[in-house]
RNA sequence: GCCGGGAUGGCGAAAUUGGCAGACGCAGCGGACUUAAAAUCCGCAGGUCCGAAAGGACUGUGGGGGUUCGAUUCCCCCUCCCGGCACCA
């Protein structure tokens, strides 16, 4: 009986012998419910207010690039299927979205396109939330947050002058990283093997500019300490910005120089993890620049030339990432320092492995205990002077000459004076309190984590508020007086620095101090301050006084779940936790983490590769969504591998997962009768054993579906399931067809269906649900709960195995005992013949998965 | 070099706590429906060997070893692939 085709808003259409057509059109179907949830724009919004138990989930902005691609759709799949389910849960659900929408792609735009930075990123946005609106992802788009907007940069510029006021903003002279095409400094996350994480064959320059530096090394401890408390990050995500904190706890020893050797009373501070070996020093070593090898150098030509040639290779090998390989080479200042543990004279050498920017510059090489002063050493000819033994368990067995170098901590020192006969770690201990109580260095902490620069000689960022006066030096913007507005019409190209200095209007400005002319700071903000605080701006979006009201984001913090690609592991998600610790010091919030759940899912690749338009493989959403619809795309999205893993895109893929919700169409079609007077009736208590099948399979699925969203998000194996039920379904047809299915499972079967499908397919769902007579969202919908009564099975099958092979398997009622399973195992008629004529040794029972009957 | 993650049919994958390896899907093959095709529905399907068939034997989760009645799962060693870090003193 086909449904009655009198609903207004239900259209089966008719094909042309005038019977259902129980074909899925998604082309129909889908723009229906589009049409419907465009007219809705509460459908999605969190409830401000709410007594119900709040739940933020959250996908990572995108950078408004022109069109989704196949990782954004996973993404966001994930998300919503995440946040649909939370939804159905009774929970008040924050799901927003937003635009990271300031960067260097709108300005190349501008130089090759001619199209504005403005005008050519509102366009993409309006195209990518169009193509996200189709996809049906259910966003609360009152929450939008545009980060080019003065709306909410001006809290950007807000945040600066807070930071400045603590001294956490600062300006300094320093060595940057250059990228020449993009003309302007990379902060050191953002360089990569050398070269420009945007253009991977860009090699970065080095340049000494005046910038702007956020003080995150304030935090450095607290930063390492609390990924401790980061229990559901992916220990991948944790290890990485460990490793990029990089904690090396040691000591601070100075080295007086000797004589005549530089200006009176001058030291060579060194940084070294083991002052316990420093009887072995001997020679210091400078890096090409540190500043004491300017003064070696400035009456010694030969030498000058010697250490260019160390910078220049040193040089080369950061760019090509390779410092790690890089063949060392020094050379002898002929000048010494005097080791302030035993006064002895040992020489300056310049070696090119030496890094300025870790430690102090310099190093003592200790040869006889480190591989690469051991390497350094022997081609230069320094001497190489043992003071670490190993100790073995057995005194008389200690060796008393190990082979070099010998690294481990593991030891006991010798020729070390007064020290001798200590173990090395306690030897470090003694030695840095000697240090300190005499003066000439103490135990420390050094970080390779860098402050962070954030000026960035680009049009299309956030002015950063400040002034320069020729009275008052560098003064603040008036919290007044933001935003300081980004100004439109600028020329805008790559060379001559920052295109803001070619403004005058901008440029010029009043002294908010002393009245006279000031000079407008012209560089603008890096992009990642943006997405550092952003997902707090969602709490409270339309927020004019503030960047949020604390309470509201007390409420809706931290973040219950994070979902993004791996790729910010490091930059976004470490300057995230700076920028939440910086505002709980300032009373904003309480949190001292942002982020509770983070997930990275894996990479959307085609035949075994990224997608890239060099390689021809790009999938686009766009078409996926024409030729398949846009539930297709995202089942397949979860259906295709785990959401941690990369997946491989395969087009016959997707063609089975539209099959699949045609299959689940076409049963609801052929199935629903929201009119029959049974419909709404509960499921009678006692089932025949065919139809009991149908509601154990129901149960079970329901079972796994929720247990997944609790636990190890496989969505793929979700899928699945529903699929198992839905062949369970059409295996039962002809029982349906007959009447032998009460219409009351019927009905129950088929709404929890479509409630197992409403996280990921919204569109079939909404339908389905309808044709159910179902009134009012699925999203308002409860959640199935599934009884394990029901999903009991009643009569279970037991493998036999008989020393380890399977021999024959048996049925058993589901609560049968041991003995009489065993009993049934060995009158197998295969178990039998398998164990004739043997002695039975042992007989294993694990209830209800197997029988292991041993032999020999 | 160090730290993660991975390797399972022709392909994507599953096996959640040590217990039937390959669920589910794709591709393939066979059948039903159709004048025919598409669509749809049903069935078969790791490999090798024996058998006309029913069925049976052996073998099989990157390789080698171990623990165990039993290992894709735990332990040791090795190979390859992907990602991150790397003279960090």
């Amino acid at each position: 009986m086909p449904p009655q085709d009198k609903s207004d808003t239900t259209t089966v259409t008719r094909n042309a012998e005038n019977r259902p057509d129980d074909r899925y059109d998604a082309q129909r179907v889908e723009p229906k419910w589009f049409d419907r949830w465009q007219q809705d724009a509460s459908l999605y919004a969190a409830e401000r207010d709410s007594t119900k138990k709040k739940y933020y989930v959250l996908e990572m902005l995108p950078y408004p690039s022109g069109v989704l691609h196949m990782g954004h759709v996973r993404n966001y799949a994930i998300g919503d299927a995440l946040a649909r389910y939370m939804w159905m849960n009774g929970y008040n659900v924050l799901h927003p979205m937003g635009w990271d929408s300031f960067g260097l792609p709108a300005e190349n735009a501008a130089i090759s396109a001619n199209t504005p930075p403005r005008e050519w990123t509102l366009g993409n946005i309006a195209n990518m939330k169009a193509q996200m609106k189709r996809l049906g992802f259910a966003y609360d788009w009152s929450r939008e947050v545009t980060t080019c907007f003065p709306e909410y940069y001006r809290w950007n510029q807000w945040f600066f002058l807070k930071l400045y006021e603590q001294g956490l903003a600062y300006r300094k002279n320093s060595k940057v990283n250059w990228c020449p095409k993009c003309a302007t400094v990379l902060a050191n996350e953002q360089v990569v093997n050398g070269c420009c994480w945007r253009h991977e064959d860009t090699l970065v320059e080095q340049r000494e500019l005046e910038q702007w530096f956020l003080r995150i090394t304030k935090y450095a401890d607290e930063l390492l300490r609390d990924i401790e408390k980061l229990g559901h990050w992916p220990e991948k995500v944790r290890v990485m910005q460990r490793n990029w904190i990089g904690r090396s706890e040691g000591t601070l020893v100075d080295f007086k120089l000797d004589g005549n050797a530089g200006p009176a009373g001058a030291t060579i501070s060194v940084f070294t993890t083991r002052v316990d070996t420093i009887f072995g020093a001997t020679s210091v070593l400078l890096a090409p620049e540190h500043p004491l090898v300017a003064d070696c150098t400035r009456y010694n030509q030969p030498l000058g030339a010697a250490v260019q040639q160390l910078i220049t290779e040193q040089r080369k090998a950061r760019e090509a990432g390779d410092i790690g390989e890089i063949e060392k080479h020094g050379v002898n200042t002929g000048r010494y320092a005097i080791n302030p543990y035993n006064g002895e004279k040992v020489p300056i050498w310049v070696a090119n492995y030496i890094l300025m920017d870790y430690g102090t510059g310099a190093i003592m090489s200790v040869p006889a205990h480190d591989d690469r002063d051991y390497e350094f050493a022997k081609k230069y000819k320094l001497e190489i002077r043992l003071v670490i033994v190993p100790v073995a368990d057995d005194p008389e067995e200690t060796v008393t000459e190990p082979p070099l170098p010998f690294t481990t901590l593991k030891g006991s020192l010798i020729n070390s004076g007064r020290f001798s006969g200590l173990m090395c770690e306690e030897a470090i201990q003694k030695m840095a309190a000697e240090a300190e109580k005499n003066g000439f260095g103490k135990a420390t902490v050094t970080y390779r984590l860098k402050d962070w620069g954030i000026s960035r000689q680009r049009y299309w960022g956030t002015p950063i508020p400040m002034l320069y006066c020729e009275k008052d030096g560098i003064v603040p913007v008036p919290e007044k007086d933001l935003p300081v507005i980004l100004p439109e019409n600028v020329s805008i190209t790559l060379a001559g620095g920052s295109p803001l200095g070619k403004v005058p209007e901008f440029v010029n400005a009043t002294c908010p101090k002393c009245g006279g002319p000031a000079r407008r700071e012209t560089d603008t903000m890096d992009t990642f301050v943006d997405s550092s605080w952003y997902f707090y701006r969602y709490t409270d979006a339309r927020n004019d006084h503030a960047p949020f009201d604390p309470k509201t984001a007390q409420y809706w913090f931290p973040i219950d779940q994070y979902i993004g690609g791996v790729e910010h592991a490091i930059l976004h998600l470490i300057y995230s936790r700076f920028w939440t610790k910086f505002m709980r010091d300032m009373g904003m919030i309480k949190n001292d983490e942002p982020v509770e759940r983070l997930f990275t899912q894996g990479m959307v690749i085609k035949d075994g590769a990224k997608m890239s338009k060099s390689l021809g493989n790009v999938v686009s959403p766009d078409e996926m969504i024409a030729r398949y619809g846009a539930d297709a795309a995202r089942l397949y999205s979860l259906f295709a591998a785990p959401p941690d893993r990369d997946l491989d895109w395969q087009d016959s893929g997707i063609e089975g997962i539209q099959r699949f919700l045609g299959r689940v169409y076409r049963f609801v079609v052929r199935n629903a009768k929201p009119e029959h007077p049974d419909w709404r009736k509960p499921v009678p208590p006692q089932l025949p054993p065919p139809v009991r099948a149908i509601q154990r399979k129901l149960h079970q699925t329901i079972k796994r579906v929720s247990d997944d969203f609790q636990g190890r998000w496989h969505f793929n194996t979700c899928i699945s399931a529903v699929m198992e039920l839905v062949n369970v379904l059409y295996g039962a047809e002809e029982a349906i067809a007959q009447s032998a299915v009460p219409v009351p499972l019927l009905a129950d079967v088929q709404r929890n269906l479509v409630l197992l499908l409403a996280p990921f397919s919204p569109y079939l769902a909404h339908e389905l649900w309808e044709m159910l007579g179902e009134k009012g969202s699925i999203l308002k919908a409860s959640w199935p709960k599934y009884d394990p009564a029901l999903a009991k099975e009643e009569e279970i099958e037991i493998p036999v195995q008989v020393n380890g092979k399977l021999r024959g398997r048996i049925v058993v009622p589901a609560d049968s005992t041991e003995d009489f399973v065993l009993d049934r195992a060995l009158a197998d008629e295969k178990v039998a013949a398998a164990i004739a004529g043997k002695q039975i040794v042992k007989n294993i029972y694990v209830a209800g998965k197997l029988v292991n009957i041993v032999v020999k």
